[in-house]
DNA sequence: GATGAATGAGCCTTCATTCAT
DNA sequence: GATGAATGAAGGCTCATTCAT
């Protein structure tokens, strides 16, 4: 894990302000990276943007992070981590019927700070750009395994618990796949529709799939 | 619309042959832009690539294209053209049943023609490209909008003819997000399942939706 | 001599119609050079662009042409068998007196096949491009000194006729300066005057080196 | 205003070096642009000639001047402040009678400075090239305007001091003619004469439209 | 730590020229 | 003769990276 001082990371003990103030840097510039990779693209995203937007000069961003590869690989890391917790703490903090788990799963997903137009546009800057996927694969692909494993075995408890006989495996995906997809909506069409119609169509789909149960 | 041929377009008696390899190499160099853009994605597709895969010099492909910029549209706009083309005749090929419909508009895209990991990733590429995006809302927004206006027409179909009671607008943007999730899935996963794991999954979202329609 | 179709040059004999037309075809296109210098200036002058003014193809164009650096030396070439048969007709047919040679020298420079706009702006891009200034010491430089030689000879005469006991070289050159400096202006001031006030500042010098003869 | 060290902006206080150092880098660079004017010519004026004559690489001219098209642009206002500069000292060292003026306008043309072949050869290529005609109108048009309103008050004076009676603006022209013309044989001829004899001949023109006022 | 000067690789584009038809 | 396809050299520009201060 890089050193980023994420709201969920506090340092253990009371850092010195030096290194405080390195973090909060960091942060900044990681943050810069996301907002440049939302506005201009993958292959728009300079240092010298990622700077102006940070408010700092280019050579200290390399100073921070050594190379644009580098900012870019912890940028995904950050927001990968970033996206882990929330999902995690919202499954922990609720029921424990799958039912409960998976609506938590949904709702986390268009929680404020994670369903941000920035953020999700820095999603799809790294998915698009074939030439970063080796690098999702490698940061992310972790997490997507565990967040998938996660639905699919929820799925699994429905039949279990409820009579269910749909393949745990398919429902799993596509649950998956109407989140994503309003994502994807919300950021690529001219006129998207809301926040709260695109969580309504999610619980729709899973209604569907589950009748009765959302 | 770009002159290269298309199955829609065939020539009327045999052109000249300076005409076919006119048409001919324009097709060429689209087929290598698009699998530059699935390969290097969007940032890293130069023209010396593209060139290069279409077995000439950069200045012959600007000579036929006048720009990089406009090489990309006109990529964008064949894919647009193959795409809508091919769905379009799957439809009217298919029985006028809403079930019949829909089930024809989903084979559709899984067709070998367009369901190719090149096709994928450069539809891909495009969407990732947040600077390519007004581009892609001028030229396949407009079709996009006739697959979608299609697909909620016949979720209605669904409605009036068999009793169904969901949201139109909800269920046709649920299909269509099934079809993006798998497209998305064969592009991405590491390891993908097969295009026919991938189409019974569609299915299976669709029975969901309509039990003892698919 | 380039063989262009020039007024005061006529084929000697009834040329074929094919000569005929390939020197007219040769002649359009030296226009078409000269305008693209005026508008276009030097260094954006083009081989597409000349081709495009004429109304032909590049191809033709280097085909009469063989090159673009030969293309320019017989437009320059034209431009200067153009000046130098002004000049010299209209002191053929002027008075012997040094006083009319000269006001004929002048009237000259203000025809208006000469002081058109394209071939004031077109000289004034050979001057400019120090590239082309050995072309134009080649080409017109012979001529220029064939001028100056007259306009001295005819400045001594105004002191053997009249006593005048100005250095003729120097009236000769201050004379030649005049011409020169309206002709810029035509080209260079943003609301430049009429030719004729052109014509009457050049007259105003010449009576005062010569009081009492223009 | 450029930031170059001109001389009528001395630093006020000694600079850091840095401050020094990239002025002066700065006037390296566009002295650099001026004899690559005046030796190549405007058409072959490139970033990499330049940069080789200031001894550094291309990328740095554009980190300096961002753009090789402002770069011309501010060398068109170093050599107009500088021209400009040169002119209004000279007249306002001169005595107040308008001959006295006069002869120093003229004499400051032929100031060592400012009469060089570099120099006289930019300037040329800035003329020659209709394409940067807007930008010398824009630059150099409102001093030229100056120079030579003050050049027509001044024949004025000399009508009104000395009972002369010519029209001051065909008069002031003139005298500005006779002195490009000879700042063009300088440039143009093949064996041009000396300053010296360029500066006698102006006089030679001067005295002839004011006998015996110079 | 912080700044910004400096470099150079690589891109898109223009254009003269050659060649096949 | 005439056209336009094809090539490649060269130019302007962007930008990641290095380095001196």
């Amino acid at each position: 894990m890089p050193d980023i001082a994420t709201p969920e990371h506090p340092p253990q003990s009371a850092p010195s302000p030096r290194t405080q103030s390195r973090a909060a840097r960091r942060a900044r510039m990681i943050e810069a990276t996301i907002d440049s990779l939302a506005e201009k693209g993958y292959s728009r995203t300079t240092l010298t943007d990622v700077a102006a937007r940070a408010r700092t000069s280019h050579g200290l961003v390399l100073f921070h992070f050594r190379s644009k590869e580098n900012l870019l690989a912890e940028t995904l890391d950050f927001l990968t981590e970033e996206y882990r917790i929330n999902w995690q703490s919202a499954v922990a903090a609720a029921g424990k019927a799958p039912e409960e788990q998976i609506r938590a799963l949904i709702k986390a997903d268009f929680e404020e700070a994670i369903c941000t137009p920035s953020r999700l546009s820095a999603w799809c800057a790294f998915w698009g750009e074939s030439q970063s996927r080796p690098l999702y694969q490698a940061q992310s692909g972790a997490n997507d395994d565990l967040y998938n494993a996660n639905l699919v075995q929820l799925c699994g408890q429905m039949n279990d618990l409820y009579g269910f006989t749909q393949d745990p495996e398919r429902s799993g995906r596509l649950l998956r796949f109407m989140i994503e997809g309003v994502w994807l909506d919300l950021i690529t069409l001219a006129k998207p529709y809301s926040v709260a119609e695109a969580y309504e169509t999610v619980l729709h789909g899973a209604r569907a799939l589950y009748p009765g149960k959302f």
